[in-house]
RNA sequence: GGGUGAUUAGCUCAGUUGGUAGAGCGCUUCCUUUACACGGAAGAUGUCGGGAGUUCGAGCCUCUCAUCACCCA
């Protein structure tokens, strides 16, 4: 039956596809001769997900290198799954929910919202599995995990798994040890999703912003010299003022502003250093009057060299505010509007003052509860809010103005300049933090929130890289991997989101007093202002309620007089008012915290909770796993974490090799984004080029540390690869040679057949070596040039006379040569192309096994190259390439043949050509060889090591343009000549340069030298009859 | 501001301990010759970003400058 004329990719490759899986192929252990193992984690996408050519080109190279070990006989597992991703994935049904006009998640209620979750789940979810069976992936998909299986909230049902034992064991294990803890931080918070988020969840982004200039008025209308100078010490300002300067970004924070801090170097302001001044906003009766205080956070040189401090909404301020103790008021609510709760401003204002004079002693849960924002702001959003401010502040003459002068047209249309005073504003590029889901602006929040004490798990996963058990690649991977965890900040792991692992932590009211004989119900203190997000409750950490329960018993001391009937769980009430006051021995209420854990802090647990962890369990062989194939965005977020956290929990490194590769983009190098409509959708390219040659772009583009372009024209050429290969197969169908399978190498006597076998043996080697260090390209590269331009250029055309020919034995040599080669072939492609070679691998009559888990090969370049074969192809590929050239240079048409003829042909160039010239002949349409003395005259000189052939050509040559030829190529030749010349020339080269290097340029320079001569003799005949 | 990387043929990129530059695409010419036009044959194109240094020898090592990209403030 004849082949099809190319690779119908569309058809085959899911039909190959479902053979495999029907097999079982990729099943944990398929295919396993030894023991040792081989696994790669995959890093999971968001169950939301959708294949991009990100995922398409790290897939590519997992599956390079799964499929390869697997050949090997190693005990693979490629571990698939989904991540439950948090925010992204509460977004997306938040959206569903509202585009089908069904209730919101509040309105819902945390419950049903989940539900609704893990339906979608169940409808939508895992798409991208699907995608990456087109690609090829030789995952265990029965395996599949998920990072929230097992949650309480999954329906009956679900998929069996355990993830979330593994998050809760962790957890707990984690607090138990002292690497969890919570606090109040000012942290991220996202006013769009009304969460924190983690340093890592924001992107700073340069934006046009603004720095207002406002006078904070000295307290009780006091005065002081400001002095400025220049360089060298001259004064260029003095005057008289009553305020303090003050450049901000933000306005509507002054409301909250604690100080004012100045350098303690700075001499301008030392008069005014420990006197109050007042904040320039709000009602004017109880306007708020702050210290000037040193820190040596401002900088002289910015702005008027005074900063204002609202601990509670900046970062730097809030080191400053911790420093000098400085009450942090919270403005804003978890919108991002400015709190309209508390007492009225009136007596906030008053209590503040109380702490700035020193007279009121302060605490954290006192300050948190003050709303220090005036009622004429309260429920304002915060950008309209700073509007107001400005326009407040610049009305009451506390702006800083500035002349600015402008040329505008009279009424007569002459040019009059016009000098206004004017607020003075600068406009200025800001760094402003964004969310990187929400895309609103960051807010520096001060929260309650759980953190893990990262500063005590990171010593483990920098040692690892030190020490060069855990290898990050590129190498400039680790300079950044050491950058960053020497300078690691607590990571904030708790979320005020619904879907995720609930942290497994339950609170009750603390016990400040017993007395057990007059007071049976114990309260908490009066007037403590506490929340389940508070301190003032005492928190009990484990898995289950019926575990916490105990403790709660145990810590109430009534283990043993009241049953544990006696401690219910509670919901978690919206305020803090809500709650109970106080507990009796007969009613413990216990609440669990609302908040979910960091998507990264169980993804973090993902080398081994995808094992069965902490179950015992056989999988955990697999443990730790081999390579880890990630982008290197991801190296902190997630690979570190993940380093951390398996030193953290199972003292034990998660891999021992960590490869990243950068963003995916197109061709001309640009991110790929909608807006830009510059998006490659790998599927696309699956549908119109095949995964094949998605897969060979891919692993053809992956040079460590590179910039990753996809282009489609790279893409249709691999295609065009795979049709070469096809075409290979049909070139053996088409000579009908026997395809038994599975044939064992045979023994050559060809020089030919010697000369492919070889050639095998060389790329064979190159290829395990390229992988073996994760050089894809160099695998792919050496791949293309040995199938396309070893086999199928020369050795195909090479092997038709002799197939063609009379020589029965030589014939059946050659045929299964061929064989053995192409198979060969689709042997070590197959890791790169697993369809077409599969495709091709089943044309044989029988096979002992599919191709995907045939025998990789062993076979050495040592043993398979034959040195005189070697050489003699060489030659005669030489001869070919020269002959063609000359021919083509010299018009010579195409099709026609011409004689050859030899002068000075030595022993071994006489057993070359006989041995080869039928071939050389065909290929290089040469009519016969002649022995001759001299050339003829208007002979055409192809120089050969062993004997200068000659084109006669006579009247045909064009005489003048054949010396220019020559005189080209002796020029070439000039230049090569003159550096190795130079070099041998040098003393100093042969004393310190490498003796094989010497000899080598020595052989070079013999070998250049006759061609010199050759070519001479020639251009000096042409001359004659020229 | 700090860090990392890049700068090589028209384009996109390789180039592994320093030994005198390659691939794919594109381009030019020729060829529909019995595997393949998703093909074959031939060909052109590079002071390897600029400058300096180390070395017998530098695309590669060192310094410096320029431009660009990304990450972190």
């Amino acid at each position: 039956m004849a082949m099809d004329k190319t690779f119908d990719a569309k058809t085959a490759e899911a039909r190959i596809y479902e053979m495999w899986e029907n097999a079982g192929a990729f099943k944990a252990g398929a295919n396993a001769s030894r023991d040792e193992t081989f696994c790669i984690q995959l890093p999971p996408p968001n169950v939301t997900g959708h294949l991009h050519v990100g995922h398409a080109f790290n897939h590519t190279l997992m599956d390079i290198l799964t499929r390869w070990k697997r050949m090997q006989g190693y005990d693979t597992l490629w571990q698939p799954g989904l991540d439950h991703a948090g925010i992204a994935t509460q977004l997306m049904v938040e959206k569903e929910l509202a585009a089908t006009g069904q209730p919101k998640r509040t309105e819902l209620g945390r419950e049903k919202f989940l539900e609704k979750v893990w339906e979608w789940k169940g409808d939508k979810g895992g798409v991208i599995e699907q995608q990456a069976r087109r690609l090829g992936d030789s995952m265990d998909w029965s395996r599949s995990a998920f990072t929230m299986s097992g949650a309480e909230s999954a329906p009956e049902g679900e998929k069996p798994g355990n993830f979330h034992d593994a998050v809760l064991k962790v957890f707990v294990q984690m607090y138990n040890d002292g690497l969890i803890y919570r606090g109040k931080r000012l942290v991220n918070w996202d006013p769009h999703f009304e969460t924190a988020i983690s340093d890592l969840e924001v992107e700073n982004i340069e934006v046009d912003g603004h720095m207002w200039h406002f006078k904070y008025p000295l307290a009780g209308g006091e005065t002081y010299e400001y002095v400025e100078k220049d360089e060298d010490g001259n004064v260029t300002l003095r005057e008289t003022r009553d305020y303090i300067s003050i450049a901000t970004t933000r306005p509507e924070t002054m409301l909250g502003d604690g100080a004012v801090a100045v350098n303690p170097k700075d001499e301008r302001y030392a008069p005014i250093v420990g006197k109050l001044c007042e904040i320039p906003v709000g009602p004017k009766a109880q306007r708020r009057l702050i210290p000037i205080i040193t820190d040596p956070y401002p900088d002289m040189d910015f702005g008027s060299g005074a900063v204002k401090i609202t601990g509670a909404h900046d970062f730097n301020d809030y080191e400053v505010a911790k420093r000098g103790n400085i009450p942090m008021y919270s403005l804003m609510d978890t919108k991002g509007a400015m709190r309209a709760d508390g007492k009225p401003y009136v007596e906030e204002a008053a209590t503040a003052q109380a702490i700035a004079n020193g007279e009121q002693k302060f605490d954290e849960a006192m300050i948190a509860a003050m709303n220090m924002v005036p009622e004429e702001y309260r429920g304002l959003d915060r950008f309209e809010a700073r509007k107001k401010v400005v326009e407040d502040i610049t009305s009451e003459g506390n702006a800083i103005m500035h002349d600015v002068t402008r040329t505008e047209k009279d009424e007569d249309g002459n040019k009059v300049e016009v000098t206004e005073t004017v607020p003075f504003v600068e406009a200025k590029k800001i760094m402003q933090p964004f969310g990187d889901r929400s895309k609103v602006v960051i807010e520096p929040a001060l929260t309650d929130q759980w953190f893990v004490d990262t500063a005590k798990i990171v010593g483990p996963a920098l040692d690892a890289v030190r020490e060069g058990r855990t290898k990050i690649m590129p190498e400039s991977g680790e300079k950044v991997f050491y950058h960053w965890l020497e300078n690691i900040e607590p990571w904030c792991i708790s979320r005020q989101l619904w879907w995720g692992h609930q942290i497994p932590v339950w609170y009750g009211h603390p016990v400040h007093e017993i007395n057990w004989a007059t007071d049976k119900r114990l309260r908490t203190e009066p007037g403590a202002n506490v929340d389940h997000t508070s301190f003032d409750f005492v928190a009990f950490c484990a898995p289950t309620f019926e575990q916490a329960q105990e403790q709660a018993l145990e810590y109430y001391r009534i283990k043993g007089i009241a049953s544990p009937e006696t401690v219910i769980e509670i919901e978690a009430a919206p305020t803090r008012e809500s709650y109970p006051m106080g507990w009796a021995p007969d009613n413990i209420e216990l609440w669990r915290d609302p908040d979910v854990l960091d998507t990264w802090f169980s993804s973090g647990l993902w080398p081994f909770g995808t094992l069965g962890w902490p179950e015992d369990n056989d999988a955990m062989k697999y443990f730790p796993g081999d390579v880890l194939i990630t982008g290197q965005d991801i190296l902190f977020f997630w690979v570190a974490r993940m380093m951390m956290m398996s030193q953290a929990v199972l003292k034990e490194d998660p891999f021992h090799t960590v490869y990243l590769h950068q963003l995916v983009r197109d061709a001309k190098g640009e991110k790929m984004s909608k807006t830009k409509g510059n998006v490659i959708d790998p599927l696309d390219m699956i549908n119109e080029y095949g995964a094949d040659a998605l897969r060979f772009s891919n692993a053809q583009m992956a040079a460590l540390g590179g910039v990753l372009k996809i282009s489609e024209d790279r893409i249709k050429g691999y295609r065009n690869f795979g049709t070469k290969l096809w075409n290979a197969f049909s070139f053996a169908d088409h000579y009908e040679i026997a395809y038994p399978g599975d044939a064992a190498r045979p023994t050559a006597t060809q020089t030919l057949n010697k000369w492919i076998i070889g050639e095998t043996g060389k790329v064979r080697e190159e290829v395990d070596a390229a992988l073996e260090s994760y050089r894809f390209n160099d695998a792919a590269n050496a791949l293309y040039a040995f199938t396309w331009g070893k086999v199928c250029d020369w050795y195909l055309e090479f092997s038709k006379p002799i197939l063609q020919g009379e020589d029965a034995t030589a014939k059946a040599e050659t045929e299964q040569t061929l064989r053995w080669v192409l198979d060969q072939c689709l042997i070590l492609l197959h890791p790169i192309m697993p369809f077409i070679t599969e495709e091709l691998w089943g044309l044989a009559d029988s096979r002992a096994k599919m191709l995907v888990h045939a025998d990789w090969p062993t076979y050495t370049a040592a043993e398979l190259v034959d040195a005189d074969a070697d050489r003699e192809m060489n030659w005669v590929i030489d001869l070919i390439d020269n002959t063609r050239s000359a021919r083509a240079q010299s018009h010579v048409p195409a099709g026609a043949k011409v004689p050859l003829v030899v002068t000075g042909l030595d022993a071994k160039g006489q057993s070359a050509w006989d041995n080869n010239h039928v071939l050389i002949q065909r290929l290089a349409r040469i009519e016969s060889l002649t022995a001759v003395d001299a050339f003829p005259k208007g002979c055409v000189t192809i120089p050969m090591e062993g004997g200068t052939f000659g084109l006669p050509l006579a009247d045909l040559i064009d005489v003048p343009e054949e010396i220019a030829r020559l005189e080209k190529t002796l020029q070439k030749l000039a230049k090569e000549l003159g550096g190795l010349r130079g070099r041998l020339g040098n003393p100093k080269f042969v004393a310190s340069a490498p003796e094989e290097v010497v000899a080598e340029a020595k052989e070079n320079l013999a070998l250049r030298e006759g061609e010199e001569a050759q070519i001479k003799a020639a251009i000096a005949r042409l001359k004659e009859i020229g």
